[in-house]
DNA sequence: AACTTAAATTGAACACTGTTTAATATGGCT
DNA sequence: AGCCATATTAAACAGTGTTCAATTTAAGTT
């Protein structure tokens, strides 16, 4: 069988795209196979490497969906008429429990490694920045004589410690004799930072 | 060839832990098969099976090692003689330091999946508690009168961020425009934090 | 309507992977 | 010298990612 033409390049794009989300339900991504996506949406693996440069590749058109929805997820509720700390607090909580209902799709972000010497993406940072401007848009709130770099500063300081207890606490590296729960630590953390700038 | 008997089965597996150890210097951990490391030693990989469950279980021996290794490397310059605020500091610092020098070791203690059902060795949470007992003991320095539970609370709120900061550097996922090196923005981390527990 | 052409799709191959197990060769014991 | 227990292997199985020659067919041309 060939030439059957029943979808563009980009519809069978789009189909093993989709076929690998449904199963990141399941499966860690680490289970999911060429083959498997292949089967799935009925072609076979030839068709796959026609369409994508290889595996990393589609995973990394997965991945590009799912920062957009977890960015999405993220401006979640934010409002000027809350106070900076609330919206930075719902932020934070937005972050993790993205990655508690999509664990498998949120892990495929941060382990997926590219062939040596392929370069990261350019829309990934672009990704990465859209999250960082939402962030420095609330420092800016909160201090409006703050240095761009002293609030581009304290951003990724913030955010690697509600990313880092995420990471942690999806992996139950974090706890000890159910002591308390993430979402009070994060909000803790929130509070702590922002308490911090405000001192100094 | 059978039954040469040359080395003990603990022997064995000693070899085979080394030879990953040296091949993570250059390799990614899932780029180190169970057919490499037994051709490294002069077995086979049936002698492998022999005296690990699976390659899971091989990694596994690898990262306590790597674990053990990490926790003297972050205990090295603390001193009751420093500030807490400077020994906290020392510790993120090496924590981080550790991380670059052995990344591919690093990662695989952080990376590493176990068959779905395999419990978690508790040697693991017991080094884990160990790192923060590290920090804990600080914590207490810094402020006697603290509750056992804030100081626990408080101590994985930092080492969230230390994590966080450490896995989103070595991924490229931190900075834009060489803004400031992480070593500052780990310092800065520590002190807004110490800052902020002594405000309250 | 027949013929050519270009390309969509496949199937099969290659060199791997982790894991299991029957067969085997040998060190130590009687 | 002969036996046995067992350390070790070779081979098999079912998968993996990736490549590419071969094929089938839709569309274009005459």
């Amino acid at each position: 069988m060939a030439r059957r033409n029943q979808h563009t390049k980009e519809e069978i794009q789009h189909l093993a795209i989709q076929a690998v989300e449904t199963m990141l339900h399941q499966l860690h991504h680490e289970a999911i196979s060429t083959r498997m996506v292949a089967k799935a949406i009925g072609y076979t693996v030839g068709t796959l490497y026609t369409v994508f440069k290889h595996q990393a590749d589609m995973l990394l058109h997965v991945n590009a969906r799912t920062m957009d929805r977890m960015y999405l997820h993220c401006q979640r509720g934010i409002t000027d008429s809350n106070t900076p700390e609330h919206n930075l607090t719902l932020m934070a909580l937005s972050y993790h429990q993205f990655a508690l209902q999509e664990p498998n799709h949120w892990n495929l972000v941060f382990s997926l490694r590219l062939p040596e010497n392929e370069p990261i993406p350019q829309w990934q940072q672009a990704n990465i920045d859209q999250i960082f401007h939402l962030l420095e848009n609330e420092l800016t709130r909160l201090h409006p004589n703050m240095s761009q770099q002293t609030i581009q500063k304290n951003a990724r300081i913030l955010w690697s410690g509600v990313h880092g207890m995420t990471t942690l606490a999806l992996n139950n590296k974090l706890f000890i004799e159910g002591i308390t729960d993430i979402e009070t630590l994060l909000s803790n953390l929130v509070h702590q930072l922002v308490f911090s700038w405000s001192g100094a």
